[in-house]
DNA sequence: TGTACATCAGTGAACGCGCGTTCACTGATGTAC
DNA sequence: TGTACATCAGTGAACGCGCGTTCACTGATGTAC
């Protein structure tokens, strides 16, 4: 046996299943079953159904971050400001190459979007200590390029791009089936991207509107 | 006893536990506990937790619904077009205006954005049973706020941007934490509409990228 | 080369627990005659 | 006015089930001497 392979046969059957049906729905019974290990081997290599949780973000996440912080190291060398646009680009073109396999950026997204959305925010609190260096750098990144927008309101703007990010893609398979049915159109990835940048872009330009108050203090 | 109130009661405690921890998540048990009734008093007066989730729905869309529908009936009567910032704003409003509890908006659009993500679209096809009509109906007005946007690319913009509310909505309160802590903004259900309506008219008046190719038959 | 031991991946069965649901029951209120 | 019955909201205890986890065990491979 080449070393085993139990330990990707699980992260891939649970990728798959956790992004179908959502990390508490998904049982470790289905996710052995379906991979065709035994039970108790969840527990035996990763600890914990919630360490499997995180080994499934981090299998996608490390390459990303990894190759993100490359991409982000280049734009920071260039010392002029980066045009907002660009920067989106190389965000979304990093986040498209990393899948080794196909079809996993838009599992992750719905990934990312239940870690958001589920439990009491203890994924949220790992994505935050283990890759929130990484977001921090783009954010400063992308501070520079849109200098005229108020810190706060940048802040929330991530937020709705985020949102519509994840929520697409978290519902991508049946908004496709919709695009195909209604409009005669399949939908890839790439498209989806081409779509979201004009969009997200825009929307980070609108203008700005009267800021609430400031607390005092 | 004046005609009872464990249903009010039931519907109250559901409604702010699923928000916060999910459907899954959130045991009848911990519903009836929380609530002081009696655990088989859910499976009395609604027959199931399933039934518990529609009613916790129900009790915030049909009166949206009915103010809605009524909002979207006078701007069809107006012959000409309405500016999409003004149908936009109509939205808003109604949703905005509907809770007789407050808090109940950011409530029911976490619950919404866990109905789109969660479990086997269950949710999905009973909203869009139910609710399909009203929402077809805005839709057709927007389709007339947008001319110029090609079907398909008003399709997914809908989504887009239905996104960035529910997502935001959702981690309303990690959110609402941060901007405090960080830019010193006590930020209230208004302002996030304030701040969402340019982002979100923007969006859709973004420039029109590529389209894919359509599918032959 | 042979033996003893250690390490490691994996296994099968059982553990206790919390879950949604069911059911026989109670006690208050309303209705018919 | 009194009695019998029906309806209804609610109750307490138990049901079976699927869950994550644990544990003693196996059998293959590697290492020391």
């Amino acid at each position: 046996m080449a070393q085993s392979d139990t330990v990707v046969r699980i992260l891939d059957t649970a990728e798959a299943l956790f992004a179908e049906k959502g990390f508490a729905e998904t049982s470790l019974r289905t996710i052995t079953s379906r991979a065709k290990v035994n039970l108790a081997a969840v527990n035996y290599h990763f600890g914990s159904k919630k360490a499997l949780i995180q080994a499934v973000f981090a299998r996608y996440l490390d390459p990303f971050c990894e190759n993100f912080n490359r991409e982000l190291a280049l734009l920071e060398k260039q010392q002029q400001e980066v045009p907002l646009e660009a920067l989106l680009e190389v965000l979304a073109q990093t986040a498209v190459n990393v899948p080794a396999t196909k079809g996993s950026l838009s599992v992750f997204m719905r990934l990312l979007g239940l870690a958001y959305t589920q439990a009491q925010g203890h994924m949220r609190r790992y994505l935050q200590e283990n890759y929130g260096q990484t977001f921090l750098r783009f954010t400063n990144l992308l501070k520079l390029s849109s200098a005229d927008l108020p810190d706060a309101e940048r802040f929330w703007r991530i937020h709705f791009m985020l949102g519509s990010v994840v929520f697409t893609m978290s519902s991508l398979d049946a908004l496709r089936a919709i695009a195909l049915n209604d409009y005669d159109e399949k939908t890839r990835v790439a498209d989806l991207v081409a779509r979201l940048l004009p969009v997200v872009t825009a929307a980070m330009q609108a203008p700005v509107p009267i800021q609430p108050e400031k607390v005092n203090h």
